[in-house]
RNA sequence: GCGCCUGUAGCUCAGUUGGACAGAGCAUGGGAUUUCUAAUCCCAGGGUCGCAGGUUCGAUCCCUGCCAGGCGCGCCA
């Protein structure tokens, strides 16, 4: 029989750290248990979730109502037997029962504030480490190869980016990979648009704008002219079976468009373990095929290799075209299998747009039955559109990534210079920076990713409100209250001093960093660094709130040294969050 | 036709996977700065949660059917 343990001290350092809500749960787990011994309780949600309203404590919860037909008795009495095992818990304050059986907590005031201070002197601010010794693959923004990224390619970099910093905080190792779209069709055509409307000094100038050009010339001409189809098709044939001057223009396009991405990813703060395109996995492309074949998967028709997935209820799915070449179901296999015995992944994520999600359900299938055991997952996100329609590269509707980029940087200096005119130029152009791309990550990244995006300027390139610089601004405050606090009182280390939770603005605060951890963990469990954004931004307002209502410096001392500290505690989380979310903290801004 | 997704305040979006009176931001109106950074804070108005049924002690959430929009459905990725 579990009995809790009155000496149980939180305060113990321990890594990890169990975090608040994972001892609430174990707590109740062990309470139910005492209480109703010959019941089988597995399936009920026990457990703790943070309260709805802070008028209903700290944590709740809801396991006495769904245990009610289980036990055969009033939700009401169940609560009433829980709440009173609880009620001798050192880490609870209160334990009361309310409607129909609301079994609602708060946490002990002490018990919290020592938990804050051990928080506090962990590296990992308390964070669990479930990925100790796991292994993911993020495969994840992948454009392609001359073309330019418009401002839909910021979610599948800046999510996946994201991710990859979650998971590692988490314990994980994680291979984030970009797979080019650096093969196919496409480069036929290009090939024969460099060799009739390059204009060389447009291509130095602007490599990608210029490769977009001439595929759109020499495009318009293969769907106008069948002998331009003709020749596209035999300079892909002849890129294809290894000619080297094809070869050579071929690795150039990629050259040229990677040192673009590059530029775009350095502004970003994104990189990438592996960078492996398609064109990687070419030679293991028959191979896939010949597993297919032994694996009895596909069959001929009208001239093309066809996987069917009629007992997965899936449409067919075409390996090979009727002209030999691969289909990317057959290259995502390949992909896979190579990762599978390269690195021994523990996972591999896909992070893409919506429009893909038959392709992924189709391609996992199949990479199931030829034995892929690794667990795939795709992520996928909403298309990004503008009030007025889809953005079109055609229609010329679309967006240059790196307009944005300009854009927002330029709105953030007018901010910087405006609200920090002493500041030299060097260092406003850099907060400026870390502002201006903060917002536009912040933006995408802050919202549910399956829905769609409707972008506006306004949106992404806000600044107020729940915004990156919100929080930013949040930070530069708290980080400017500590330099003050050590300027004026440089012998008394507030790290020294006791947290005290004795304002409703810093309990509340104190609530939130305790969550923090467990919001760590719940962004990675759904793939949704919103749920993290959301988060923070609770914190940076609850901060702001106090910060305004409540005296730091000119408080009493250890009062003083309480605050600075618990400030300190919330400008450590704002910026481990946001570096999570691939946004930048400036000291000052 | 079939499949996936979306529909919540004037606008843009949350809503802890079935819990307590549905929440933010923007916009609108009012207020706060001799004080630690006003990119801030405080207050106010604003809702048939697309519609109609059903399951449940309890539904924005689950099921069914409609309506509206987006995306996809054998040789593009």
């Amino acid at each position: 029989m579990p009995t809790v343990n009155p000496s149980y001290d939180i305060t113990i350092k321990h890594t990890p750290m169990q975090t608040i809500r994972d001892t609430l749960t174990s707590r109740l787990r062990t309470a139910f248990a005492t209480a109703f011994p010959d019941a089988t309780l597995d399936a009920l949600p026990i457990e703790a979730i943070p309260t709805s309203d802070e008028t209903f404590g700290d944590y709740q919860c809801n396991a006495a109502m769904a245990a009610a037909k289980v036990l055969r008795k009033p939700p009401r009495a169940i609560a009433d037997a829980i709440g009173r095992l609880l009620q001798e818990d050192p880490l609870l304050a209160k334990v009361e029962i309310a409607g129909p059986g609301f079994i609602n907590l708060s946490l002990n005031d002490s018990a919290l504030a020592r938990h804050l201070e051990t928080m506090q002197g962990d590296a990992n601010l308390g964070i669990p480490q479930p990925g100790a010794g796991k292994r993911l693959i993020l495969d994840y923004s992948s454009p392609n190869v001359a073309k330019p990224m418009h401002v839909a390619h910021i979610r599948s970099t800046v999510i996946g980016d994201a991710l990859k910093r979650i998971y590692r905080a988490l314990g994980y190792e994680v291979l984030g990979d970009n797979h080019l779209g650096d093969w196919g069709t496409q480069f036929g055509i290009l090939i024969l648009g460099y060799r009739h409307f390059l204009d060389p000094a447009a291509l130095e100038a602007s490599p990608i704008d210029e490769l977009q050009r001439i595929y759109v010339l020499a495009h318009q001409k293969c769907e106008a002219e069948p002998e331009w189809r003709d020749q596209a098709r035999n300079e892909l044939v002849k890129l294809q079976s290894g000619d080297p001057e094809n070869r050579a223009l071929w690795q150039k396009f990629i050259d040229l468009s990677l040192l673009e991405f590059n530029q775009i990813y350095a502004r970003l703060g994104v990189s990438f373990e592996l960078v492996r395109g398609e064109s990687y996995y070419n030679d293991a492309l028959p191979g896939v095929i010949d597993t297919l074949q032994k694996h009895g998967l596909i069959r001929e028709s009208e001239g093309a290799l066809v996987a069917f997935l009629d007992e997965e209820k899936l449409p067919p799915c075409i390996v090979r075209k009727s002209d030999g070449g691969y289909n990317y179901a057959t290259t995502d296999i390949a992909t896979v299998l190579s990762r599978e015995a390269e690195f021994q992944p523990d996972g591999i994520l896909y992070v893409t747009d919506e429009r893909q999600q038959l392709h992924f359900r189709q391609f996992f299938a199949l990479a199931r039955k030829v034995g892929v055991k690794t667990p795939l997952r795709h992520i996928w996100f909403g298309l990004m559109r503008l009030p007025e329609g889809l953005l079109s590269t055609r229609k010329g509707t679309a967006i240059k990534l790196e307009r944005l980029l300009d854009e927002a940087e330029k709105r953030a200096l007018e901010l910087v210079q405006q609200a920090s005119p002493d500041m030299p130029p060097e260092q406003q152009q850099a907060v400026a920076r870390a502002v201006g791309i903060g917002a536009v990550k912040y933006a995408d990244l802050s919202q549910n990713p399956q829905s769609a995006i409707t972008f506006t300027w306004e949106k992404a390139l806000a600044m107020d409100g729940n915004s990156a610089p919100y929080l930013q601004y949040a930070y530069a405050r708290i980080a400017s209250v500590r330099d003050k606090h050590n300027e004026r009182f440089p012998d008394v280390d507030f790290l020294q001093e006791p947290i005290a939770l004795d304002s409703p603005q810093a309990r509340r605060l104190a609530v939130r960093l305790a969550r923090y951890p467990d919001t760590v963990l719940d962004a990675a469990n759904q793939d949704r660094p919103a749920i993290l954004a959301d988060a923070l931004y609770d914190l940076a307002q609850t901060y702001s709130s106090f910060y305004q209502n409540v005296p730091f410096l000119k408080a009493e001392p250890g009062v003083r040294e309480s605050r600075v500290r618990l400030g300190a505690l919330v400008a450590q989380v704002l910026r481990h969050g946001l570096d999570l979310l691939g946004i930048a903290t400036p000291e000052r801004i």
